[in-house]
DNA sequence: CAGGGTCTGTACGCTGGCACACCGATATAA
DNA sequence: TTATATCGGTGTGCCAGCGTACAGACCCTG
C-alpha cells in the first residue's frame, strides 16, 4: 500500500550535500509556503529567487499563442526551481506555477550564485539534476505526442503523488486540462474512466489515489522510464567519479 | 533572397571563445565528415566524443516503445553535441543522428573535460547554449502538441536550412516522418501542399527551398520564437556579466 | 534493358480529440 | 435561504492524423 502522508520530508538535493555546504545554504534560505496556482516565474521575466520544494511541487509550463499551454516539467523535492541562473541566464524560459501547495525553501539570486560558486558539491548535484530535467523534457515531448489522454493523466497523477508525498491532493479538471494541453472535457472523460476502474476517486477537485499499481498499469511507460532515469542518475553517484578519473588520467 | 551556399562556416560556439582557448581546443580536435543518417549516440550508451558541427547538423531523437520516435532538438554550428558530459554524465539520453551531411570537429571525452575545466569561457558559452537547447526542447514539445503537420514541416525545413547553410539538402519523406513523429503519408501530403504553393520543390529526397519568406509564413510561430531566443541569449552576452556583478556585490 | 529497390502519390475507413453548448450538483457567502 | 460561482458530466458534429494497402515513377545495377 502506498504512503499516506510523510511530513517533514527534506529537499533531497540539499540532503545530498555535505553537512557544511548544506548549512551554509540553509543559512541563506527562508521557509515559505507555496499556494496552489501561484505564479512564481513568468516567461521572459527576471528570476528573483530559487526554490527548493519540500512537500510541494512546481510545474514548468510552456504557453503558445492563444490559450494553448502544456506542462513540460515538474519539480518536487528532488530538485530546484531556478536552473537558468546556473547557466548564466537570469530570466526564466517557462511559466512556473505551484501545483501542490506546501512548504519550500527560498533563496535570493545573489546568495544562490555566491554559494554555487563556493560549493562544488552543489554544482555537481545541480548538474545531475539538470540532466534528469532535460530527460524529462524530452520524455514529456514524446509522451504528449504519442499517448492518449487517459494514460497521460495516469502518469501525471503518479508523478504528482510522488512529489506531494500524499495520497490526496487538490486539482480540478480545468487545471489538468491546462497541464496536459487538452480540453477540460477530455480530462473529464479520462478521469471518469479511471474512477470507474477504481484507480482514483475525486470530488470537486479533491483527488485520491486508490490503487497505485493499477494506475501504473493504466499509465504509459513514460512514468517508469522517468523514474528509472532519476534513480540511475541521482541515486548512484558513480558517473561523476568515473569522469573525474578520466580527466586526470 | 536567401543564402545559396556559404562554405567554410566555422562553429559559432568555438568562434566566440578567446583566441587562446580556441586554439587549445582546436589542437585537440580532428575534422570529420558526418554522413547522413549516421548514428552518433544511442540512448543509454557511453559518449566517446563531442562534436562541433560546421556545415552539418545533428538531430536529437527520443524513441518510445514500438516505432514511435520524435526529434526533440537540432544541433548545428551554433552548438555542440555531447552536453551530458558537462553535466557529469557520460551517457546520452537521446539518439543522435546526422541530419545534414557535412564537416564537424570532433574531440575525445578526456580532452574535452580537461579543456572544459581550464576554460571559463567555454563553460560560459556551453552554459548559454544549454539554456537555448532547453528552450528548444520545451518549444518543440508544445509545437508538436498543437500545430498541424504542414506548419511543423515548414518550421523543420527552415531550421535545417539555417544549419545546413544551403538552399538544398537531402531528406526523404520517410526520414521526415521519423523526425516529426507522423506517418510518411502525412509528410507527403504536407510536402506536396508546400510544393503546390511554390515554397519548396523536391524530387526523390532532394529538397530545395524556393521561398523562405513564404515558408516562414506557412510555418508556426515556433520558428521565430526559437530564433529570437537564440539571438537574445547567444547574441548578446549581457546576462553573464550582469550576474557576475551580482555575485560580487 | 530487365529487374529490384527506393521514393512519392492516392484511397478508404477509423478514431481520438476538437469546438461548442448546455445542464445538474455542490459549495460558499450574503 | 437564496444567489452565485465552481465543478463535473453529456451530447453533437467535425477534422487531423492513423493504419493499411496499392500503384506509378524513378534510379541503379547486373
Amino acid at each position: 500500500m502506498p504512503f499516506k502522508q510523510q511530513v517533514n520530508t527534506i529537499n533531497r538535493l540539499l540532503a545530498a550535500l555535505p553537512g557544511k555546504d548544506r548549512e551554509r545554504l540553509l543559512a541563506h534560505c527562508e521557509l515559505v509556503e507555496l499556494m496552489f496556482a501561484d505564479v512564481i516565474y513568468k516567461p521572459g521575466e527576471l528570476i528573483l529567487h530559487v526554490y527548493f520544494p519540500i512537500n510541494s511541487s512546481i510545474s514548468l509550463v510552456t504557453r503558445l499563442e492563444g490559450s494553448a499551454s502544456l506542462e513540460v516539467g515538474l519539480i518536487g523535492n528532488e530538485g530546484m526551481l531556478g536552473i537558468p541562473l546556473m547557466l548564466g541566464v537570469e530570466v526564466s524560459p517557462f511559466l512556473a506555477l505551484v501545483q501542490s501547495s506546501g512548504p519550500a525553501l527560498r533563496m535570493n539570486v545573489a546568495s544562490f550564485l555566491q554559494e554555487l560558486e563556493r560549493s562544488a558539491a552543489l554544482q555537481r548535484e545541480l548538474n545531475l539534476y539538470l540532466y534528469v530535467l532535460i530527460s524529462q523534457l524530452a520524455q514529456t515531448a514524446a509522451c504528449t505526442r504519442f499517448h492518449v489522454v487517459e494514460a497521460r493523466l495516469a502518469r501525471w497523477l503518479l508523478m504528482t503523488q510522488d512529489r506531494a508525498h500524499s495520497d490526496t491532493f487538490h486539482v480540478t479538471h480545468v487545471f489538468l486540462a491546462y497541464m496536459l494541453g487538452v480540453r477540460r472535457v477530455g480530462v473529464t472523460k479520462a478521469a471518469s474512466s479511471l474512477q470507474k476502474q477504481k484507480l482514483i476517486s475525486y470530488h470537486r477537485g479533491d483527488v485520491t489515489i486508490l490503487d497505485r499499481d493499477g494506475l501504473e498499469a493504466a499509465s504509459c511507460r513514460c512514468y517508469r522510464a522517468e523514474k528509472e532515469t532519476y534513480d540511475h542518475i541521482l541515486g548512484y553517484k558513480r558517473n561523476i567519479h568515473h569522469l573525474e578519473d578520466l580527466v586526470h588520467s
